[in-house]
DNA sequence: AACCTTTGCGCAAAGGTTTGCGGAATTATC
DNA sequence: GATAATTCCGCAAACCTTTGCGCAAAGGTT
């Protein structure tokens, strides 16, 4: 096994000082003289000596990583999304600790504890689409332990979050829909305790009522956004007597997923159905036809939660929970004009 | 703030114990009285109390996180691997840091001393492309600390590695190529110095050789993986007097960017041009046409990467460096098949 | 020359955990 | 009833770092 990392220890003993002394110098304290901090820290780098975070850690009862945990690792929606917080946490010295509650309300309490077990600064997470119970967080929010949720969230009087204008989003593309000709607008949704589906379907139904379209329940479905779950919503939206005309993905998995089984059944995009998603991944310029999609902007929601939870970090006044909203743009493409 | 998390000291104290026997209590040590350690363990659950890690790793100078560096954090092709290697890691007690090289062999180095200096138990990594000189790794070596490749690897005699087979892959979409009638094969090959790239460049004029096609030089590009180089390279083959009839893309992001450049100089993918991508992901199937591709177990290879390392970890024997080969899986699409 | 200030460094405690060793109290042995 | 063996637990060191405090030597002031 490979010996002991070089310390404290290693360079006072090397120079014949004091361990504190050491650690002064390092930290260029006035109180050692100018003479023994360069030679100190000239050993140092030679010696290759670095500050072991896990004794600081001890010490302060904090570390520097951060717990982060996604239901999913593997889309594009998160993935982007990591790599924004990973970043930012680069940016400012933190680490980030990676875990995956795969839509699991029961796994992501177990992500939450073994996170807080390994003594993370705090966490930033989307909330599993299973979850229902809120209670789990309320130890974290009581100890003032840095929490931040993006995308779906919850208890955000109590903590911070980062959304997008998800009830606008959805208007503007029913907006967009009925601009294109397109009369019988379905919605594919998520699941519907998430504040993502409520938010876009509240959008939805705003635009059609904007243009003086009925509400007809039978188009609003709802999927786990799964890709077996989206086909299947498909197929039920398009086996409807009076079949829609244009459908609204709740993200582009899904709408991916319905343009398949769209194609699969003979029918045509824009022609015979208009189709939108909701993320803007590369692949919809790649699809064909082109995917219209809301770009939704995952790497700055990923920056933004990263900044949002560095400001609970070191709080130097008893900061508020902080609520950020970063805007989305409709992206028209082939798919969603006749 | 918070104030500190229960500790061992905390339970001593409660129960008028020393902290010595409530340690020896907890691991069930026989020096302590069953009565004793039933107390002791009740009250432990009770106040909900774990172990330090921080003191831990201190004490033993190890941690139980495992550092990860990828190229790339968004593409699917490394979450998904990520997602292999995080699955094993929490079965096994581990936790994962991830830190983005983002292809640059600077940065690389810099994730990897980051990484060290954070104490982590080893490394998990996927080389960048820029990534020519190995000496960085020369440390970890000597020192043996754990270090497991995934899929563009070097120094394969010192570091246990997984890869696929590219070279008998690459052969196999040569051939069926041929086949499917195709005669002018081009391929738009990754950087030269990676591994992956020289085996399927191998594959590749192995298979033409096998179908007595001439290797023409001027149908072999390379691009550096980025969505615009593999535009540029599909320009460039599609650009040349004697035009290729099939293009095999190293992966699928570059098979998607031949694929949209192809259709939008008018051309038709299969009728005049063949196309083949190289990892299968979901998305190959929702492109029209759908998109030949190798299937890349990449889930797998995470996972393998992540056994490949827990051997290291603890070795009861002196482990040698292990190489494993995953096995792909020709998935043929329309995309390929006039 | 006596006193005060400054300069430059070390001691020791704290944080949480593990573990070899020692020691008191109980039980077993003759 | 004395000695030996056992049972059960505490002391203290170690891992590494930070920091308040103390202390000696040097310099400065009257």
């Amino acid at each position: 096994m490979s010996k002991r990392h070089v310390s404290l220890k290693t360079l006072a003993q090397t120079l014949n000082v004091s361990i504190s002394t050491v650690s002064r110098a390092l930290r260029n304290h006035p109180d050692i003289s100018a003479e023994l901090t360069q030679k100190v820290q000239e050993l140092a780098q030679e010696l290759k000596y670095s500050p072991n975070p896990l004794a600081i850690g001890l010490l302060k009862d904090q570390s520097n990583t951060i717990g982060v945990i996604v239901p999913d690792l593997v889309t594009y929606f998160f993935s982007s999304i990591i790599s924004g917080i990973e970043s930012v946490a680069n940016e400012h010295g933190y680490y980030i600790v990676i875990r995956c509650s795969y839509e699991s309300a029961e796994k992501e309490k177990e992500c939450l504890d073994n996170l807080l077990k390994l003594r993370v600064a705090g966490v930033i997470m989307c909330l599993a689409q299973e979850t229902q119970d809120y209670s789990h967080f309320s130890n974290l929010i009581e100890e003032q332990v840095p929490l931040v949720f993006f995308d779906r969230v919850c208890r955000s009087e109590e903590v911070s979050t980062v959304v997008v204008n998800n009830q606008e989003a959805a208007r503007q593309i029913t907006r967009h829909f009925f601009e294109s000709g397109y009369r019988r607008i379905a919605h594919i949704a998520g699941p519907a305790q998430l504040n993502i589906t409520q938010e876009r379907i509240q959008g939805y139904q705003q635009g059609l009522a904007e243009c003086g379209l009925p509400f007809d329940d039978s188009l609003l479905v709802h999927c786990d956004l799964s890709i077996p779950s989206a086909t299947e919503a498909t197929q039920q939206l398009l086996a409807l007597p009076s079949r829609p005309d244009a459908i609204f993905g709740v993200n582009d998995t899904t709408a991916f997923a319905a343009m398949k089984e769209i194609k699969r059944q003979g029918l045509r995009i824009p022609a015979d159905i208009g189709l939108v998603g909701f993320t803007d991944e590369f692949h919809a310029t790649v699809v064909e036809p082109t995917l219209t999609s809301v770009m939704h902007p995952t790497y700055e929601m990923g920056r933004e939660a990263g900044l949002l939870f560095l400001k609970q970090i070191n709080p130097q006044v008893e900061v508020a929970p902080q609520q950020t909203v970063l805007t989305t743009q409709l992206v028209v493409r082939e798919s969603s004009v006749k």
